[in-house]
DNA sequence: CCTGTGACGTCCC
DNA sequence: TGGGACGCCACAG
C-alpha cells in the first residue's frame, strides 16, 4: 500500500465509496431539493471534518454529466463562485434560473428565501 | 519536502 | 454595504 495519498478517484478506499470524504460531501449535495440551494461552508460543517474548501474541490473534481446537483452549491455570500479556470458559472446560474430561483440586480441569491440550511 | 493555488469564510474598517 | 486581509488546507508539480 502506498504511504502517499492518491487522488480520490483512485484512492484505497475507492471501492468502498461511502468512507471517503469526497463522497459522504456528494451524499449530503444530493440531499438539496430543486429549487434550492446551500453553501460550501455549510455542506462542511454537515459532513464534518473539512472545510469549505474542500467542498469547492470535491465540486471540482466531479465528472461531467455527475447526478450531484452540484449547481446548488453556493457560496455563504449568495453568489455562485468564480472559476479560476473555465466558465462554469454560466451554466450554473442558468441551472439555478430552470429550478426557479431568483437572483437579484446584482447577481445574488437570497439564502433567507432558497437557502436549503440545517439539512 | 516545499511551494503555489484555489467552485471558501470570517474579520475589520 | 463593500472590499481587502488573512486563515485555511488538500492537491499538484
Amino acid at each position: 500500500m502506498p504511504k502517499t495519498t492518491s487522488s480520490v478517484a483512485n484512492s484505497p478506499n475507492a471501492n468502498r465509496p461511502l468512507d471517503s470524504l469526497y463522497a459522504r460531501i456528494y451524499a449530503r449535495v444530493r440531499r438539496i431539493p430543486p429549487g434550492r440551494v446551500s453553501t460550501y461552508g455549510h455542506i462542511a460543517r454537515l459532513v464534518g471534518g473539512c472545510s469549505a474548501r474542500q467542498v469547492g474541490y470535491a465540486m471540482a473534481a466531479l465528472p461531467e454529466g455527475s447526478r450531484v446537483p452540484w449547481q446548488r452549491v453556493i457560496n455563504a455570500k449568495g453568489e455562485i463562485s468564480r472559476r479560476r479556470h473555465g466558465n462554469g458559472t454560466d451554466n450554473q446560474r442558468a441551472q439555478l434560473l430552470a429550478e426557479g430561483i431568483h437572483f437579484d440586480f446584482k447577481g445574488r441569491i437570497d439564502l433567507r428565501r432558497y437557502g436549503w440550511l440545517s439539512h
